[in-house]
DNA sequence: GGCGGAATTGATACAAAGTATCATCAGGTG
DNA sequence: CACCTGATGATACTTTGTATCAATTCCGCC
């Protein structure tokens, strides 16, 4: 039982579950569920990183031969704004929400090496932002936290070679 | 006297001192100091905003006809490895560093409206990005934290029409 | 002040990322 | 199952960023 999530963070979703809460998020919003919109959640949880735009198209091509480039961004734009896919500003990339139970306040870090991300969600990390925000008279309706550097395991693999 | 800095925040400082810095710090590491690299420190200042790497290169033109997108890619690299120049992720443009005289955690508040960029050296939430790659694991050698919203001025402008 | 040579820039071409426009198609309501 | 609005397709384009190699320039040294 439980053979997946080895890594002691967040299980990823299923794909069922994630289909599910896009569908609720849309009925909610009385939004349309579309095939790309359901292709482009399975392509993002299938890959376990995050993707290029252009990646994503790729990976489209074989089961919807004539997506475009402009499309996926529409959609990741939508898929953004239901909160179901985050956005890397740092590495012009896109990756699947991992903690979709609630709207958050979440920070990245990400490996350089590896390529892994973590999505993380620091409550003191988070109110420092928003005191921050505050402090200078911002009302602020976007918070990007990015944190570079090498994880864990790529520190020890990188430090060890004899 | 002191007819600058009406915003209550750090004075920028002026263009001999701007020049002065980069002359030491490339003294300092054995580089070049070279006619683009003043050039790009001066119009930075001078446009006291963010600007896209390309506005860069039309404001160097009627000084430089001959500066080329890849050469501006290389100079800004190069002062943002000095600290002089940050790079605001979210919206792909180089702005000149408001804090010469020492390393730094900073974070940006960015307005939407007005395009105000303010570079803030917040030590608690410094302090919160450290613990959390601590917590993580993870060995940061970048942090990226880029606040955007409304300014007070944008703030109150916004609400007051009647 | 001029020389030498590594570092920087110039020129060119190109790759990658993102957007605008308008015609066509399809999701979901009745 | 037809309708119609919102989504996608097609196309062309802009912006952002990089690779390569030749020409130039900075700066320590004499």
């Amino acid at each position: 039982m439980m053979r997946k999530s080895i890594k002691g963070r967040a299980a990823p979703e299923d794909l069922p579950a994630a289909l599910h809460r896009l569908e609720t998020l849309c009925r909610e919003r009385g939004q349309r569920l579309t095939r790309q919109r359901r292709a482009v959640v399975r392509q993002l949880l299938a890959a376990d990183r995050a993707l290029s735009a252009y990646e994503l198209l790729e990976r489209l091509r074989p089961e919807d031969g004539r997506a475009t480039a402009a499309s996926i961004y529409r959609t990741l734009d939508f898929l953004m704004e239901l909160g179901v896919v985050h956005r890397l500003e740092s590495k012009r990339s896109f990756i699947l929400c991992r903690h979709p139970q609630a709207p958050h306040r979440v920070q990245f870090l990400i490996c350089r090496s590896c390529g892994e991300v973590i999505e993380a969600e620091d409550a003191r990390l988070a109110a420092a932002t928003e005191r921050l925000g505050d402090r200078l008279g911002f009302a602020l309706d976007q918070r990007i936290v990015e944190l570079t550097g090498l994880c864990g395991r790529c520190r020890t693999r990188e430090a060890g070679p004899s």
